[in-house]
DNA sequence: CATAGTTTGTTATGCAATTCACAACGTTAC
DNA sequence: GTAACGTTGTGAATTGCATAACAAACTATG
């Protein structure tokens, strides 16, 4: 379908950004909405946002800007699939718990978070807002079974290496690590760190030295 | 203590994790460590971690790598101030909570988590995790009166650039957001932001082109 | 129809950050 | 003592990313 070519992390980034953008409320009054619109509410600049439009077959006109349907569909149809990827959750713990209710409150993306586990008992076999949680044990069959390829990772460090091992195995490609440690995967597989100690540490350090905008 | 020069956010980012990887038994056997086991660990290039060090002025010797308590003390002490920086945070969901329970938990770090505040009347007044709920009301007399600098937003999106707005009124100068929008801040606050959503699709899309890894 | 004004698409420029490469140096073995 | 090896520190090269700049194109207007 559309090309794949060599685009960075950060494009993608930026891509859902301006995606979510789209779908609430921008320009919902023309219809249509210039590259310093967009800029400005993602916190970036035009040329950037132009850019990154540019490498997914652009759709703008000159002197009126995008079609904001148009644009948030070839986003979309970008960055997903047309059915959705499947994403299972492991570790239903405080982190894991308020990601599971980001996505069972009307989520607005393809992605579709199928399938919890963790080894607690009295968790295991009930539906967490909308997800069932499974046992450990049965995360290989349900990952096959449920066809799920992305997995997010909240369980305690010392046995985050370990669940991935297990996600990997079961052939998971893309792990969003939330656990405070730097995972060892082989090269197939993507991962995204989601370190708030890390996170907050930066923070701080330039809450006092006074350090230009970046974020991730 | 004092600003060097300009360093990246990046940059302070991997120094947090060479910290913590010092901290929690790195080379306990022989008391020092090589740039390339730090490499490894830190899944950076071992020329990343000297150029680093570098930074701070170094502490290395030829062929028997750093002293692990030096350097690990080196790094504390340059990205935090000795008396070690105070943190608040506003919305106490599932997502607060978690954070909480992060820092609650041997917190390893000198950043200080003393105030949370939320508009809930049944969370308000209570301890939590070792941490006191104030109410909204109280936000800017308590910044002030604890010398509150860095600030953690995890209420809701259409809360959030309120929420922002008070706590730099407030005199905060870092800010880790967590809700999904890009806030609007003076050019002196820093800010962070850790959008769930954003990584989740990030990770989904790598997760089937079979993309570099890379982190954030 | 022509002209003015704006915005897009894209190329060129500049900058920052990572990697490369190697000289200097410490350690160890003999 | 000295030679061989391995690691550090750092200048140079390279890569990647973001800003700047501009030609082409579209709309509006009279």
């Amino acid at each position: 379908m559309s090309r794949r070519q060599a685009v960075s992390p950060k494009c993608i980034s930026r891509l859902s950004l301006y995606g979510r953008l789209l779908s609430t409320g921008v320009g919902s009054t023309s219809g249509r909405v210039y590259s310093h619109e967009l800029a400005r509410l993602a916190g970036v600049s035009a040329a950037q946002v132009r850019r990154d439009i540019m490498g997914l077959g652009c759709s703008g006109t000159p002197n009126t800007g995008y079609d904001v349907q148009a644009l948030g569909s070839i986003i979309t149809e970008y960055i997903h699939t047309p059915e959705g990827q499947r994403v299972a959750l492991v570790g239903v713990g405080n982190l894991g718990k308020a990601i599971l209710t980001y996505f069972s409150h009307g989520s607005k993306t393809r992605l579709r978070l199928v399938a919890a586990f963790d080894t607690a008992r009295d968790k295991t076999g009930r539906v967490l807002h909308g997800c069932r949680c499974h046992p450990m044990e049965e995360m290989s069959d349900v990952i096959r079974r449920e066809n799920i390829t992305v997995g997010i990772i909240t369980v305690p460090a010392d046995v985050a290496q370990q669940t991935a091992d297990a996600l990997i195995n079961a052939g998971v490609t893309g792990i969003l690590n939330c656990a405070p440690v730097a995972l060892q995967v082989p090269a197939r597989v993507y991962v995204e760190n989601l370190d708030i100690t890390i996170k907050l540490e930066t923070v701080a350090f330039f809450a006092r030295s006074g350090r230009p905008q970046a974020d991730g």
